[in-house]
DNA sequence: TAGGCCATCTGGTCCT
DNA sequence: AGGACCAGATGGCCTA
């Protein structure tokens, strides 16, 4: 099932409350509401009793001379605690990529899966990369050989022939200036064609392609192309699916 | 029922 | 020393 920090599931932000309301410091009440948390706390109490002086996290914790039970548990706790909020940073910025990709939202949706919604990611950066390139080819058509500033989303006039020593030709427009090939943004941006109708994840209605998500902006909205703003796009390295079995059609889909 | 996905715990390692 | 990060183990939930 989708679970992660916004759904039902065990994991949500509740849980840190319960984990202290449940985690009293003599070890009494250490139910999560989840048998194997009940099973993990059971067994690290177990482990502690044997373990005698020497503390169950390793040499790392080399208390005093009497660290208590309740101490080493505590401790534990802290730790787990720590490690859950981590997770959970990382769920919420799982949902965060969700939004802006260009897929269907809904209550009815089902949610992109991690590794899906990391491959999908991947192919709307390379997609976004293409969309540029042809960007800056299509610019260097329309402004010939006017040497047109094109910074951060606005088009300079008057800094594209001032004697301003910086941005005077968009960075992005260093190569596009010298190309002349004519082409059209549906026959040479294959990356638009990446984006594909929901894949088999998706088990509502069939949505349109390129079904933009609440927090997609278009081009206006997109952040800042110019190379001293952007990261450089990610080289085209094929992803194996080694190890995703079940996602090899998904891969497909998110891939292409 | 098997497989996929997930949350959580846990111990190790690295970094500050 | 303590926190962040990581990977393995485990078990629950859901779907085909």
């Amino acid at each position: 099932m989708d679970s992660d920090s916004s759904s039902s599931r065990a994991s949500s932000p509740d849980m840190d409350g319960m984990y202290l309301r449940n985690h009293l410091p003599d070890g009494r009440v250490n139910s999560v509401s989840s048998t194997q948390n009940e099973l993990n706390q059971k067994m690290t109490s177990e482990h502690l009793s044997r373990s005698g002086e020497k503390t169950p996290i390793g040499s790392k914790y080399k208390l005093k001379k009497q660290v208590t039970e309740e101490e080493i548990q505590q401790l534990r706790l802290k730790i787990n605690g720590r490690e859950r909020k981590r997770m959970h940073d990382l769920n919420l910025a799982m949902d965060g990529l969700r939004e802006v990709m260009p897929y269907a939202h809904g209550p009815s949706v089902r949610k992109l899966s991690k590794i899906a919604t990391l491959l999908l990611a991947r192919n709307y950066i390379l997609m976004l990369t293409s969309s540029l390139d042809e960007m800056k080819r299509l610019v260097g058509e329309i402004y010939g050989g006017h040497h047109s500033a094109f910074h951060c989303g606005t088009v300079n006039h008057t800094s594209a022939h001032s004697a301003s020593p910086t941005h005077q030709v968009h960075p992005l427009l260093g190569g596009a200036l010298s190309s002349s090939t004519p082409s059209t943004l549906s026959t040479t941006l294959p990356g638009l064609t990446s984006i594909r109708a929901p894949h088999s994840l998706m088990k509502t209605a069939p949505t349109p392609p390129l079904q933009i998500g609440s927090g997609f902006q278009h081009w206006a909205g997109l952040p800042c192309p110019c190379t001293i703003c952007q990261v450089p796009p990610p080289p085209h390295v094929p992803i194996t699916s080694t190890g995703l079995t079940r996602l090899s059609s998904e891969n497909k889909e998110v891939m292409k």
